[in-house]
Formats: structure tokens, C-alpha cells, sequence
DNA sequence: TCCCTGGACTGAAGCGCTTCACTAACGCGC
DNA sequence: GCGCGTTAGTGAAGCGCTTCAGTCCAGGGA
């Protein structure tokens, strides 16, 4: 946009020569006759400026194709008004999360960062990422972090983690009730007649310590604590299969399989069909998240849901709130998950 | 800042009961004894001060907790060195272009920040939003904005489009040959004697016209123009099953399908199965992504691999490459896919 | 009449960093 | 003993914004 009006202003208009600079605060002041205060004031929207005037300040930085940067504000303001959140791409399950949270962040007047951990970037180095943007809130979507780290985190920004237990008072936590979600997958299992249930856990992953503990407390409760049987895992397709492949090679299958999430499970379900073994007619299977993937006809997988948009909800409220009133105790919200029965789950083999 | 030496250490460090105040560099020049200049130089990596200072000036800020501020850099240098990458978390296929993306921007120096477009945040707001941050380089993982948009964005900041044909000129993009991997699935379906081959395509969406033209044009070259038949469609799973319901409601189904993407691929394998079509038996399908549900056994989908790695590190480099040298011509990088035959397809029925 | 209030607006300082232009000290060759 | 180039280091300006402390000018009591 160059120089259409006044000579006078073209000074400020004129880019040397293809190259563009960025249009600036003062760009627009100069352009509208009136202070970079006054812009300033305008574009945080606070009052002081007249309407008449605010619409010609607005129309000059239309003009100008100007835009506010960040990080000046930033700086200036000393607060960031930002939130970082981790996630990671391969976790699908988290998708649904983040369109929550950025709708709920921007609802309150927040920026949001989305700052992922990927194969050749670990987690460390995209928390990091996130705090020297400045990010005065973290919100970790099932971090594998150490308590540790996670505790000296909260030293320099609020910090709330979704869908990993902590150890008390640690930090904010959100997460789903997994004791109660594993507990009506064994009490299905068992009504179906089911006393061979064996768990394929999901190591240090999220989530997963407490689903292993309440796996072994519900089977307890059942009096199948015999019968109890920990194949360890992670939350992963290859972990599924790589479970499935332990037990084909056994004399005998359980009549069930309580997978450490839906990735996990897809994993036993590709290795059992490929081996001819009928789920779930030789073997019912039992995912967790319900995934998008679960409901899908061909894979028609039992699972556990989570309450995706109540957790992001929660946990952008708990980060926001503690910014503004930072003496609160850590909270630890849980909400409950429900059974979806699908065809992957039948009564026991004989 | 205040006086800033003797007494003023102990200041520096100690932080009002609670409140930490973020260490600056000033801190750590104090700390170290010497100038903020120097401490500067030190974190840039620039050449200027000696090993021991050096050191002594790490130690300090490790002593201190300090972390660069970006925001401040980004405004002093003038320059932010960002890539801003719009992605839609809903298109599992971007997940691991996103790995390949932070590693090859890293490699060069570059941050990378992440912003995601959701139902409740069009593409629109999920751009501006980078752009506000500074980003020099955007690259656009399968973008759905009009190119007039795409084109007015280019004089903001360098733009790199992943995954989409452009008109002649407007910018860089990075691509499959989209046009031989149809053609690819073609020539295997007519091979297996099909010739009534469908194809739903995906409207807008990304790839889709490409992919159009070039179904188009391989049954033209098969003289199998008067078997030619479009089902309006899009990307998703929905698209596929819309679809599979009005191929249902007709007479005689085609033998086979060519469907826009993977995901769409897998809406029609859920409503044939559902409804005992068997696959490939009575119908063979064909996607188009080999995304990580395409391997899955129970899915086992013949479909069109794309090399992800490979589009992501042009797109890195694309970006930075205009970045350093501004004059050269918007660039049309394509990349042969192929396509990977599982069980989705099988000879044409009788 | 004078003082006060409030609305509209401005000037200048400062956020934490980079960078340009310097200075001081130290060989080194002649 | 002089000028020269290097290395190690410093001071200050300035990036684009916010914000504190004013200024200026109605208009309204008393």
C-alpha cells in the first residue's frame, strides 16, 4: 500500500524500494493526526480516545495493512497474557483437546502457544520452547516428564498437566477418573463371563500407573486376583502388538484383554486378526480413550471415553485462575469417564 | 533497572517473598561482572569474549535460572528467525511432517511455532495469529484460503503452501505428483479387470482437483470415458460415508472406488462393511495418504503413499532459502508418491 | 469570579535484548 | 619507540510497544 494521500505522510508510507517495513505504531499515529499513546490506547481497547477518533486511528492502520506486534507488547506489558501448551502430534486423542482450549483461552483473553514433542525434539526441549516465549501459563497435555522437572517448572509459569495423576500438591492436575473407567471394563468383562483377563499396561505413560493399580484392585474385588496378568507396555500400536506376539506364543490366550489405551489395543487387534484369532469370539478386547479410530466400523473397539472437552475446559480455567489469584492450593480435578460397549467385547469362550 | 552493583547483588537474586521476578541478562552481567554487551555476545555465540568469561558468564546464569527472552530479542534484532506452521490437528497425515519440520528448522537456526486451525478458529484467525508473532516464514500444511488471500499474505512474510497446486506463480509449494498417483491406481484397478471405477473426490479440500483432473485423465487414456463417474465429496470420514449411502441407493455399484484421501476411504469401508458389501469381493477401494491407519490390519487399505519426510524438508527449506535470498522465482517442488497395494482391492467381481 | 472535575490527548521512560561504534591493552615487525 | 592489527571488552542507542504522569480545555458549581 503506498503513498495514497497527502504528500505529507508519504514519508512514513514509502518503503525503500520493494523492501517492506513493517508499518509501526507510529506509522498509524502519524498517519492520523494523533499520538502513539493514543493508538496504543486504541488498540487495547481501553478508553480515552474519542469515537470519532478511534475510527480514524482504526481506518489509518487499515490503511497501512498495520498489525500489532506481539512481541513489543510483550515486552512492554510484562505480561504475556499467554498460554503454552505441550502436545504431542502422535497422540490423536489430543486433537479434540486443543480446539477446546484455544476457543476457552480466547474466550478470557489469552494468547495460546501450541508447542509440540516430537521423535527428534523430546519433551524438555518444547516446555522450554514454550517458557522463553514467555508463556505465563503451561498447560501439558500427558507429559512423561519426572515429577522433578514438573515441580521446578512451577516455579516459572502456572503449570497444569491433563490426564496424569501426580503426586499430591505437586502442580494443577486434570485428568479423567481412570480407576473408575478400568473398573466397568473389568465388571463387563466379568459379566460376560470373563475370568482371564489379563492387562497390557502402558509403562510410564500417562495415565498409566493408576489404570494398572485399579486393574489389580478391581480383579481383587472379583476374586480373580489369580488370574491377574501384567504384560508390560506403553501406549502405543507397536506395544499392542508387540503384547499380542507374547501371547500368541503361550500355550494358552486369556479370554480378555484390557489394552493400556485404544493405540495399544489396535496394536493386539491387528496381530490377533492377522493370526486368524477371533475377537472376540477367541478374545475380547478393551481399548481406553475412544479415539476416533475406535468407532470406526472395521475396528468397532470397546473403549473407555474420556470427557475430552471437560478436561480443556478445566484446565485452561485452573491456569487462568491461578494467574490471577495466585494463592490457591494445587487442585486435582477428576472427572468420570464411561464404558462404550462396541463389538469387540463378547461373552468368554468356553 | 535499579543500582545495580555492591549491595545491589543480593537484590538481583533475592525475589520479593514469592513473586519471582525473571532474571535478565543485566542480572547475569551483574553476577558475572561484567557487561550486559558481553553477556549477550556470549548467548548469540558470537566470537568476542574468552573461554574463561564465557564460562564464568554461563555459570551465572545457570546460577540464576536465566532464560533469553525471546520476545525482547525478537523486537532488538528486528529479525525473529520463526517459521510459523498452520496446521489442522484433525489431518493426522501433518503429524509427522511437523517432526520433520522442527528438526530441519532447528538445524538452520530457526524457531518454530505452531498454530492450529479448529472449528472454533478458521484458518484465517490461525494465520493472523502467527503473523502477529513475527513469523517471517509461513509454511501452510494444506490450507483451504481462497488464493487471493494466500497471494496477500506473501507480502508479509515468505510463504511456503504444503500439499496444494497453486496457479502459476503465487508462491512456493511443495507437492505430490498427485496426478501419477491416481494414475498409479488406475492402471492397478484396470489391470484387475476393473472398469467401472468411481472416484469421490474432495471438493475443495487440498489435492482434490488435481486429483480430479488426473482420474479424469486416466480413464481417458483407458477408453473408459463413458465409465466415468465423480461423487462430490470432501476429506473426511463423513464425505466417505455420504458417499458409500447414494453408491447403496442405486441399481449396481461400481466395482470399484477411488476415494479423495484416506479418511474418506475409511468413511465407505465403515458403511460397506456395516452393511455386508465385502470388501474387496464385491467392491475394491482405494485411498490416498497411507496415513498410520492405512497399515492396520483390520483396515488394510490399498491407498497412495506421499513421502512426508520429503515435504516437510523442502518446505524448510523453501521458506529459508526465500528468507536469505529474496529474488528468486516462487518455486513448484513436486514428489513422485506410490502406490501401496494391501487388501482393500482385488480382481473386478464378474 | 475562581476552582475543580473529567474527558481527550501527549511526552517520555522503560520493558530485555542486540548492535554499532568505541576504548584499552597487548603483542609484533621494523 | 612507533604504528598497526587483534582480542576483550564497554556504552549507548534503539527495536515497537505500554503506561505513568501530566497538559489543556471545556463545563459546572460556589
Amino acid at each position: 500500500m503506498l503513498d495514497d494521500r497527502a504528500t505529507a505522510h508519504a514519508d512514513a508510507e514509502r518503503s525503500p524500494a520493494g523492501l517492506h517495513r513493517r508499518p509501526t505504531m507510529a506509522d498509524v499515529a502519524t498517519r492520523a493526526g494523533v499520538s502513539r499513546t493514543l493508538v496504543s490506547l486504541i488498540f487495547s481497547n481501553k478508553p480515552g480516545a474519542s469515537d470519532e477518533t478511534r475510527d480514524r486511528v482504526l481506518q489509518a492502520a487499515d490503511e497501512l495493512g498495520y498489525r500489532l506486534d506481539r512481541a513489543a507488547r510483550m515486552l512492554a506489558r510484562g505480561r504475556s497474557r499467554t498460554l503454552g501448551v505441550l502436545i504431542d502430534v502422535h497422540q490423536t486423542f489430543q486433537a479434540d483437546l486443543i480446539g477446546t482450549i484455544y476457543a476457552e483461552a480466547e474466550a478470557a483473553g489469552y494468547e495460546v502457544l501450541l508447542s509440540a514433542s516430537a521423535p527428534s525434539r523430546d519433551e524438555h526441549k518444547a516446555i522450554e520452547a514454550l517458557l522463553s516465549h514467555r508463556c505465563e501459563g503451561l498447560i501439558l497435555l500427558g507429559p512423561l516428564s519426572e515429577v522433578d522437572y514438573l515441580r521446578t517448572l512451577a516455579d516459572r509459569a502456572v503449570v497444569t498437566v491433563v490426564g496424569r495423576a501426580l503426586p499430591h500438591g505437586a502442580v494443577d492436575t486434570v485428568r479423567t477418573a481412570d480407576a473408575k473407567g478400568i473398573r466397568q471394563s473389568v465388571d463387563h468383562l466379568v459379566e460376560l463371563g470373563h475370568r482371564e483377563i489379563a492387562h497390557v499396561d502402558g509403562g510410564a505413560d500417562p495415565g498409566s500407573p493408576e489404570r494398572r493399580r485399579a486393574y489389580l484392585a478391581a480383579m481383587r474385588r472379583h476374586d480373580l486376583s489369580d488370574h491377574v496378568r501384567v504384560i508390560p507396555g506403553q501406549h502405543t500400536e507397536e506395544a499392542g502388538v508387540a503384547a499380542a506376539h507374547t501371547l500368541l506364543a503361550e500355550d494358552r490366550l486369556p479370554t480378555a484383554v484390557l489394552a493400556g489405551n485404544d493405540r495399544c489395543a489396535i496394536g493386539l487387534l491387528d496381530v490377533f486378526t492377522r493370526a486368524h484369532v477371533d475377537v472376540p469370539g477367541d478374545i475380547s478386547i478393551v481399548g481406553y480413550d475412544d479415539g476416533p479410530l475406535a468407532q470406526l466400523s472395521r475396528i468397532d473397539l470397546t473403549t473407555v471415553r474420556q470427557d475430552t472437552e471437560g478436561l480443556a475446559r478445566h484446565a485452561v480455567q485452573f491456569a487462568i485462575g491461578r494467574l490471577e489469584n495466585d494463592d490457591l492450593d494445587p487442585q486435582d480435578f477428576v472427572i468420570d469417564p464411561h464404558l462404550v460397549v462396541r463389538g469387540t467385547t463378547g461373552p468368554a469362550r468356553a
